[in-house]
DNA sequence: CTAGTATAGTGGTCGGACCTCTGACCTCAT
DNA sequence: ATGAGGTCAGAGGTCCGACCACTATACTAG
């Protein structure tokens, strides 16, 4: 534990005193229900303003970790009570909270959000969604074969069917995995990754929407699915077995 | 409306600020991609400390309503790249954001969230589940013809499913719709409320979950959301026709 | 013309003061 | 004893004014 590299890790104060509190409070250093420190002592012991706890604890309230009351203090939550699905980002950013069950879950989610939200696309897609679509589709065959590319034109993929559904509440929700997908796509996009079954997969996925077929559609995106949750859930129980992550990570020996 | 009720709203004055500028970006008087007035300025100009400016913002921020730039400024984004689903709860807030057209959406998203949580919850329930389900609908048999009751009825039920479920995910997704429903609710929660009919749909669907039977669970609340949505979108049809909700709305004449 | 440098404007941090709310304790008249 | 009211400590909420850090721009020197 090297409390210079955590005072430099995120640019803002504010976001690191946040993601310091977010790690104790979510592996349960801090237990529900209790106290947090008061701010003064906070800013002491943080080495930071008051200020910058201040904000980092707002952000805490805003994800409904926390509750904030006037004269008393500030008292860890029931995280099950939260209303902040952006939680699940935070949840899968330290290694202790990630579990495969919670990794099931958010795939069991995510599998029924996703293939509503390509019904919805084949049924209200405008002919610059197709276009856009068709011009990404055109990159990967040339580009895909690289990782990284191949994670980049996915990303863009994905926001674009958000925009295509014509609903603002799944646009939120695609976003969200999008970033997600972002953010942890570069764990599992390698050079094993296999690249002309998710091109053929996004070529027939774009004839679905294009011809407004939410039927073929579904067919293909649960096809999808399968193979993207199989390759997940296969490497999530692999990392659960050897305890580098769940309650007890420990970092991975290199 | 009432200046007093409003100014009693907001304990904190950060809170305040953050729902009056919520209102000038989502309504538009600050345009997408347009910059806000410095911190110095705004703290001026709403006679509040810059320190509550800053907590202010930072919750548009994690709102995904703006984007802070150091040495830059603050600046409004598209509201469609947020991944906030929260924001629904905000966009609901003020009669000019209201849609029919974004009820729609939002209710097309419940739809298939709670039929999907339903199914979840009808294989997943644990016995306490059933029995606090048990004792809920035994409270409404006695009380539920008063409005107010039933409406803190179908909030404990809709909590309730989201802990049946055993999916974190579902979970964060019921607990924002719970707030809605307690928010909304008494909107029309009113003495033409079916009581009988209410009743008697949360039994048969306590009884499908209890038997662990999710294809009755699924047809039981179709029907209770088709008899929900109906009512709702004719009222917001209505409010929409007389000017009192969407992009040109005023007040109430009373 | 280019490269480097001042500078102004913006958000980020600081510290230290004071206000307001809450709960617990204390006092005192009943 | 008991309850109403006052007092006080400790918590979050707000304020002020100063300074730091970053960014874009304009300017200057080569």
């Amino acid at each position: 534990m090297n409390a210079n590299l955590e005072s430099l890790a995120s640019p803002r104060r504010s976001d690191a005193v946040a993601d310091r509190l977010r790690g104790l409070i979510l592996t349960g250093v801090y237990a529900v229900g209790s106290r947090l420190p008061n701010e003064r002592d906070l800013s002491e012991s943080l080495a930071v303003n008051r200020a910058s706890v201040r904000e980092a604890l707002k952000r805490l309230e805003f994800l409904e970790l926390i509750e904030v009351r006037h004269g008393q203090g500030s008292f860890v939550r029931e995280i099950r009570a939260s209303s902040a699905l952006q939680l699940i980002e935070d949840l899968l950013q330290d290694r202790r909270t990630i579990t495969a069950e919670l990794l099931r879950q958010i795939l069991e989610f995510r599998r029924h959000m996703t293939v509503h939200a390509v019904e919805l696309a084949a049924c209200n897609r405008s002919e610059a969604d197709v276009d856009r679509a068709r011009a990404l589709i055109e990159r990967e065959a040339c580009d895909g074969r690289e990782p990284a590319v191949a994670l980049e034109i996915d990303v863009e993929m994905n926001a674009l069917l958000g925009e295509a559904t014509g609903n603002l509440v799944y646009q939120f929700l695609t976003n969200l995995f999008t970033r997600l997908l972002r953010k942890l796509g570069p764990l599992y996009y390698n050079e094993q990754r296999d690249f002309a079954r998710s091109l053929g997969n996004h070529r027939e996925l774009f004839a679905a929407i294009e011809a407004g077929d939410p039927i073929a559609a579904h067919r293909v995106i649960e096809e999808m699915l399968d193979y993207s949750e199989a390759a997940i859930m296969l490497e999530a129980n692999r990392l659960e077995a050897e305890g580098l992550i769940g309650p007890a990570a420990r970092a991975p020996s290199t």
